[in-house]
DNA sequence: TAGATATATTGCAAATTATAGATATATAAA
DNA sequence: TTTATATATCTATAATTTGCAATATATCTA
């Protein structure tokens, strides 16, 4: 086990790796950079709700394309490896990025690839 | 096409990040940093010809564990995408890290992800 | 030339991933 | 409570990946 929550271990980035590994989930994480000027229904970007920059997942799925049930297991991919965060808030599940993960990640590679 | 032979595009990475899905693949790139310590049959570790630090494929292959066609076919897929590159000597075929395209992968996660 | 050695390629079964439709669940609204 | 909406989960099929044994190829050596 690493001790050190600050880094990532081999494990973890293999996983990470593996999300990544598909043009849409990483489609998704390069929209959710700017929810504002990508998503034009502003209706669900969360302000209030201590969840700025989250986005619903309906949302996301008019803007990839794919069904909803890939939309809904493709941010659930992207969640189990950290590399977003979601809240839900009444009938709606909001995701946004992960920027602690991210930084891991980026740490990682640069010291471990 | 992408102008700037510095920056990968989305495609290239995804190719990145499907290379590097697989722990034994991300393992060999890992040893390929330090190849003196890594690989104790010096034998194959060429100083001259011009390929410092690269390895041959059965010093890679006593290693991992893994079988000679998996050892092969591995090596290939990091040659395709560009993260290491080879050598063919006499018999023996070197592989060594590709530090431009990693170097590149690097941008491309900070600045894309 | 005939082995011996190193690597690549091929063929294949098993495991995993992709993707969507159907269905279930949770919440909101009437 | 019924209905509508949003999302998650389940199920199924196609596609891809894994990893090896067998085989082919290239090179070296006797």
């Amino acid at each position: 086990m690493n001790k050190d929550l600050n880094l990532l271990d081999d494990e973890q980035a293999v996983e990470i790796f593996k999300a990544l590994a598909n043009q849409t989930r990483v489609s998704i994480l390069q929209m959710l950079k700017d929810p504002d000027s990508n998503f034009s229904t502003q209706a669900h970007v969360i302000k209030d709700e201590g969840f700025e920059g989250g986005v619903c997942v309906s949302d996301i799925r008019s803007k990839t394309g794919i069904s909803q049930s890939t939309t809904s297991q493709y941010l659930s991919i992207l969640l189990q490896c950290g590399l977003v965060e979601m809240k839900r808030i009444g009938q709606w599940t909001y995701y946004r990025r992960n920027e602690e993960t991210i930084k891991r990640f980026e740490r990682y590679i640069c010291q471990n690839i």
